[in-house]
DNA sequence: CGACTTGCGTGACAATGTCACTGAAGGGGC
DNA sequence: GCCCCTTCAGTGACATTGTCACGCAAGTCG
C-alpha cells in the first residue's frame, strides 16, 4: 500500500489516535515532491487537505512588484489549512507553498476529509486546532510587518533559522523575502550587524558569531 | 427562552438549514454588547463560539506603544472564530474584539460547539468556511501592511467606511488605528487629499467629495 | 468667561523602501 | 589556467513612512 507508515509519524505530536492515523493512511494518496518544489500555488490549488509525513513547506505569499514575505512554516505531522482555506472561499489568492526539503506528503481527497470529519472526533479537532495554529501564526506576521522593527525581526529570524547552528546559509534577497523587506534593507542591516561583530559574512552564508547579542536585540520586540 | 428568532437571522445566508438553526436556538446562551463595549480581549476569553446575530465587531490587534490595527469586522449572520482559535492554541494574543454598534450575540457553549460539528455536516461547514475567510482576510491584511501604499489604503478604507454615504464620521486616530499606522501620517495624506479637492475636513468628520477620484488612488493596489 | 480635554497641524528628524548603478565572487566551458 | 556569464552584494541619492515635540483650535463643562 505505502512505503511508509504513517500512524508512526504522529507518534510525537499524538494528536491522533491510531486508528484515526489507519484510516488516513487507507485514504490517502501520496505525493512527493523535491527541494524547491511549488507544493501549492495560485494556479494550483489541491483538491483536498495537505498532511506533511516528512520535510518541510515554506508558505508565502508574494506582492506584483516582486516583493515576499514568509507567512509560516509547515512541518512534518502537521497539516496546510490554507490550501483548504481557499478549496472553501474560492477566492483568488496569491499565497503559494514551496518545498524546503525533500517532502513527502499526503493529498487527503475533499470527500474523504468530510467523511473523517463527521465521524472522528479527534480528526475534527486536529483540523480546528491546525485552523487556530495558523491564524495565530499569522497574527504574528501581522504584528511583526505593522509594528515591528526589522532590526529586531532580522535578529529573530537569523536565529531561528540558524536552528541552533552558528551558520545561515541564505542570501540576502533570501531574508529580504522572509520579512517582506527589500535586499537593500537587509544589506544596510546586515552591515550594520557585522560593524557591531554580531555577525560575519560570506556571499550567502551569514555566521552567527555573537548569538547573545543577537538574542538582545530580537528581544527588543 | 429567547426574545429573538435565531432561525430567521441566517436566512439570507443560508448557509444553516432550518434544523441546525433550531438547535443553535435551543443550546446557546444570548450575550448582549452596547456600542464601544469589548466582546473579548485579551483578558477576556469566551468559551465558546461567538454567532452575531446582530450588529458588528470590529476585530483589532494593538502593539505595546499603543498603535493599533484593524484585523476584520464580524457582521450579522458570521462566527467570530478568533475566539476559538485561541481557545484552542491557549495562545497569548492581543487581539480584541470591540462592539462597533449595540449587539446582539449568542455563544454556543465548547460542548455544544462539539456535539454539533459531530453532528451536522452543515455547521461543521459552516464553520470551516468561516475559519478560511478569516485567514483570507488576514493575508489581505498582511498583503496590506506589507507592501502597500498608505495613501491607497486609506482611500480605499475612506470607501469601504463610507458605505455609499458622503460622509465618514472618524478622527484622524480612528482611521491610523483601521490601517495601523500613526496618526500623523493620516493627517498628512488626508492634507494632501484635501488639496487634491477629493474630500474636505472638519473636525471628526471627513467628507468624500470625489469619491470617482479616491476610487481610482485605491484601484492603484 | 475661563479651565480642560480632544483633535489636528507642523517641522525636524529617524527608519525604511526604491532606484540606478557598480563591482566582486563564483561557475562552466574552453 | 582563462574568459564569459550569472548571481550576489555595496552604495548614494532620493521618496515614503514613522517618531517626537511641540503649538494651536474646537468643543465641553464648570
Amino acid at each position: 500500500m505505502t512505503d511508509f507508515d504513517w500512524t508512526e509519524r504522529f507518534e510525537g505530536t499524538a494528536a491522533l489516535p491510531v486508528d484515526v492515523r489507519r484510516r488516513l493512511n487507507a485514504t490517502a494518496r501520496i505525493l512527493k515532491f523535491s527541494r524547491g518544489d511549488q507544493v501549492f500555488g495560485p494556479m494550483s490549488v489541491p483538491d483536498g487537505l495537505f498532511f506533511l509525513y516528512e520535510g518541510r513547506i515554506r508558505v508565502s505569499q508574494s506582492s506584483e512588484n516582486g516583493r515576499e514575505i514568509v507567512l509560516y512554516r509547515v512541518d512534518a505531522g502537521e497539516s496546510c489549512v490554507l490550501t483548504t482555506a481557499c478549496m472553501l472561499a474560492e477566492e483568488a489568492y496569491n499565497a503559494e507553498g514551496v518545498a524546503e526539503t525533500d517532502v513527502t506528503a499526503i493529498l487527503l481527497p475533499k470527500t474523504a476529509f468530510d467523511r473523517l470529519a463527521a465521524e472522528e472526533d479527534a480528526f475534527r479537532n486536529f483540523v480546528f486546532a491546525a485552523y487556530s495554529r495558523r491564524l495565530i501564526d499569522l497574527l504574528r506576521v501581522v504584528d511583526d510587518v505593522a509594528f515591528g522593527r526589522i532590526d529586531v525581526r532580522l535578529a529573530e529570524r537569523l536565529l531561528t533559522l540558524g536552528q541552533g547552528r552558528k551558520e545561515v546559509r541564505a542570501t540576502h534577497q533570501d531574508l529580504a523575502s522572509e520579512l517582506g523587506t527589500a535586499r537593500e534593507v537587509i544589506s544596510r542591516v546586515l552591515n550594520d550587524f557585522q560593524k557591531r561583530d554580531l555577525i560575519a559574512q560570506s556571499r550567502g552564508v551569514i555566521s552567527l558569531s555573537d548569538k547573545m547579542g543577537l538574542a538582545t536585540i530580537a528581544q527588543s520586540a
